[in-house]
DNA sequence: GTTGTTGCCGAAACCGGTTTCGGAAACTCA
DNA sequence: TGAGTTTCCGAAACCGGTTTCGGCAACAAC
C-alpha cells in the first residue's frame, strides 16, 4: 500500500503528513493526531481505523514537528570529553550501544558531541540544550565538584550521573559500586596471606577516586590491618604513571606484597615495574586492579580485576534519563549496581619471605 | 544583559523566542530572521541592530522550529553496527570525535544509533530519516555489496561511504588506500630479504579486504616474486583465527618468513603460534600489520603496522556529508587518503636459512 | 418528555520559526 | 519633474504537527 502511493509520484517522493492520513479518512487531522496518541476522547473504533490507515499509508510524524508544540525532541545529549585518559576509550562503543538500545526503547535517539576541554563541555551543554537538539543529559566520569552539574541545573536541563558526586541533592545517578570492589579486593588478598597490601589511587577530582580510595582502606580495616600512608601511591591512570607508582612502592624498606589499582590502565605499569625487578607477578607481587578492560585479559599473566558491564550502565542511564525529562522525581532516580570480579592470574599467595614482618 | 531578561521571570526562565527579538527592535519577526540568516534585501544597518539584539538578548533559534520550514535539522546520522568483530572499537571514540568537529564547525550535530544486525542498521536508518532526526548519513565500514547503499539510495537519502564499494557510482566516499600499505608492506619485506612472503585477509564482504588482498599481490608482482596460492591464509579478523591462519602457514612444508595481515588483531594471533613454535618475531618470523590499534605497541615485539587517522576520517566525512545534504554532486565528494607505516620490532631481515629455496 | 451527562469529533488556535509577495520610500535618469 | 528602478521592510502564508474548546448526538435519569 506505502509502496502503491510511494509509486504514483515519480521522481521525488512526498512523504506523507498528518493531513493525507485525515483526508484519506476523512477525518480532520485534530483527531487523528489524538487517536495516535491515545487521548481518550477518541473512540476505540476511530483509534483502529486511524492506526490502520497510518501504518497502510507509511505515516511517519517528523519528530521536529512534533517537538514545535510539545516541546521535546525525544533525544538524550551526551558530550564526551576526549582528552582524557584514554582507559575508558575502549568502552564507548559499549556504552553507546547501551545508551542506544534504552533510548530506543522509548523511541527515543541520542545526540553525541565530543569536547576537547571543560570549558568546551559546558559550551556545548548549554548550545545542543538552547537549540533543543536534546531534551536531557547523560554525565559520564562525574567529578567530585562538577561544573556540569552546577550549570545544567541553574538552567532548568534534566540531567542524570555516570557516578556519584559531592552534593548529590536533587541529582538522579546510576553507579557502580566500585569502592566494593576495592573492600573485596583487599580481602582477597589478606585471606591468602598478604599484610602489606598497597593502593594506586586513580584520577584526583573524580569521585570515583575518592569512593575507590575508600573502599581500600575500609577493607584494610575490615581485615584487621592497619593504614599505612606510605602505601597508598601518587595517583596513575596510564601505563606509565603505574609504573612509576609501582616502583616508588617496590623500593620501600618494607615492601608490599600486594599492590590494589584503582584502574586496570595503570596496573599494566605495574608489569613493566616487575619485570625490571625480576619479580613474577602472581608470585613475588600480587596485582589486583579495576575496570575489565579488554587489554587486561592479554598481559602475561592476564589481569585480576573487576569487570563493568558498560553496557548495561548506558542502557540504565538512558531509561533513567528519560524519566527524569518526563518529569520524575530525582531522588527516586537512583541505582547502584555491582562489580565483577575475574579472578585470574596476577594475584597469588604471599610469597613466604616476605611475611616475616618487624 | 542576557541575565537581567532572565532574572526577571522568576522561577522557570522563559526562552528568548525571535517574536521577543522582532517586539525589542520594533520590527516583524520575518524581518528579523531574514536579518539573521542573510538574506540580500536587508541592510547592513539593520542587519547589524538584530543582530547585536539577539546577542544581547540571548536569543538561539531552536533547531526543529528552524526545521519544520527548511526540512533540515542539521544533524548526522551514524549508526553502528556493534556485533562486528571488536578490532574497531578502539577508534569509536576518535572517530566520534572527529565527526562530531566537522559537524559543528558548520553548526550541526551528531545523532548515533547503534545495531545489532544488518536488518536492525536498515531498519534504524529508514527510522531515522523518516522521523527526520537526521538529514544524511555517514557509512562506515562498506561492504562490497552494500544494502545500506541500496536503501538510502532509493529513499532519497543522502550519504557517504567511509571506504569505497562495488559501484560507487553516484556516491561520495572517503577512504584510506589501505591496498597501497599492502603492497608497501610487501615490498618491505622483499628489500629485506623475505622471498615466502605470505598474507592473511580480513573480512569477507568487506570492500578493504579485496582492496587489501589486491594490494598484496601488487606489492609480489612489484617485487618480481609469484603468487604461490598455499601463502594466502583463509581470512581472519581476531586474535584466535589470526592464530590459526599462522598455523596453517607454518605448517607449509616451505614456511614463508614473513607473514602480512589485513588487520592488527589477527596479527595478535600469530604471536601466539610463534610462541608455540619456540620461533623469535622480527628474527625468525616477520609480521607486518594494519589498523595501529593501541594494542600493537603492547605486544613483544611491539607490531609493525599502519596507522590511521581515524579522527581525521571522521571529520573529512562529516564535511562531506554536510555538503552533499546542501547539494554538491558526489562524484566530486570523493577523498583518498594514505595510512603512515609504524616501523616497529615486528619485521626484520629474512633468516638466512629460509633462504634457500628449492 | 424534558433535562442533564457523556462520548466523540470538528474547528481553529497555536508552536516558532522561514519564505513569499507586495508596496512605500528613496534613488536614478531623462 | 515625472517615470522607472532599486532598496528595504511589513504582512501574511506556510511548515506539520499538538492541544484547546465547543457543540452535536446519543444516552441516562427523573
Amino acid at each position: 500500500m506505502a509502496g502503491l502511493v510511494k509509486s504514483t509520484v515519480v521522481g521525488t517522493r512526498r512523504r506523507v503528513t498528518i493531513s493525507d492520513v485525515a483526508r484519506y479518512l476523512d477525518l480532520t487531522k485534530g483527531t487523528v493526531s489524538r487517536a495516535l496518541n491515545g487521548y481518550a476522547d477518541i473512540s476505540e473504533t476511530t483509534r483502529l481505523r486511524v492506526r490502520r490507515a497510518a501504518d497502510q499509508l507509511g505515516y511517519r510524524p517528523l519528530s521536529h514537528a512534533q517537538a514545535i508544540r510539545t516541546g521535546r525532541v525525544r533525544s538524550i545529549g551526551l558530550v564526551l570529553q576526549v582528552n582524557e585518559h584514554d582507559g575508558h576509550r575502549p568502552f564507548v562503543a559499549d556504552f553507546l550501544a547501551g545508551v542506544s538500545e534504552g533510548a530506543s526503547r522509548e523511541d527515543w535517539t541520542l545526540t553525541v558531541a565530543t569536547a576537547e576541554s571543560e570549558e568546551d563541555t559546558l559550551r556545548l551543554l548549554e548550545k545542543i540544550s538552547d537549540e533543543r537538539k536534546a531534551d536531557g543529559f547523560i554525565l559520564p566520569r562525574t567529578q567530585v565538584a562538577d561544573r556540569r552539574i552546577d550549570f545544567l541545573r541553574d538552567h532548568g536541563t534534566p540531567f542524570v550521573l555516570y557516578g556519584r558526586t559531592g552534593n548529590t541533592s536533587g541529582c538522579a545517578w546510576y553507579d557502580i559500586q566500585s569502592e566494593d570492589a576495592m573492600t573485596d579486593a583487599v580481602l582477597r588478598l589478606s585471606a591468602l596471606g598478604h599484610r602489606r597490601i598497597a593502593f594506586v589511587p586513580g584520577g584526583p577530582g573524580y569521585t570515583y577516586a575518592e569512593l575507590r580510595l575508600d573502599g581500600y582502606r575500609d577493607g584494610l580495616d575490615r581485615a584487621g590491618l592497619s593504614i599505612d600512608p606510605a602505601l597508598i601511591a601518587q595517583p596513575a591512570v596510564d601505563r606509565e604513571a603505574g609504573g612509576l607508582a609501582t616502583e616508588t612502592l617496590l623500593d620501600l624498606p618494607d615492601r608490599p606484597t600486594a599492590i590494589v589499582f584503582a584502574v586496570d590502565q595503570a596496573a599494566f605499569g605495574a608489569y613493566d615495574a616487575a619485570r625490571r625487578h625480576g619479580l613474577k607477578i602472581g608470585r613475588d607481587l600480587s596485582l589486583i586492579a579495576y575496570d575489565g578492560i579488554p587489554e587486561s585479559s592479554f598481559v602475561d599473566p592476564p589481569l585480576s580485576t573487576y569487570a563493568v558491564d558498560t553496557r548495561k550502565a548506558g542502557e540504565r542511564l538512558a531509561d533513567l534519563l528519560i524519566r527524569r525529562a518526563r518529569g520524575a522525581d530525582p531522588e527516586e532516580l537512583r541505582e547502584l549496581d555491582k562489580a565483577r570480579f575475574l579472578n585470574r592470574g596476577s594475584h597469588g599467595p604471599a610469597p613466604r619471605g616476605a611475611q616475616i614482618s618487624p
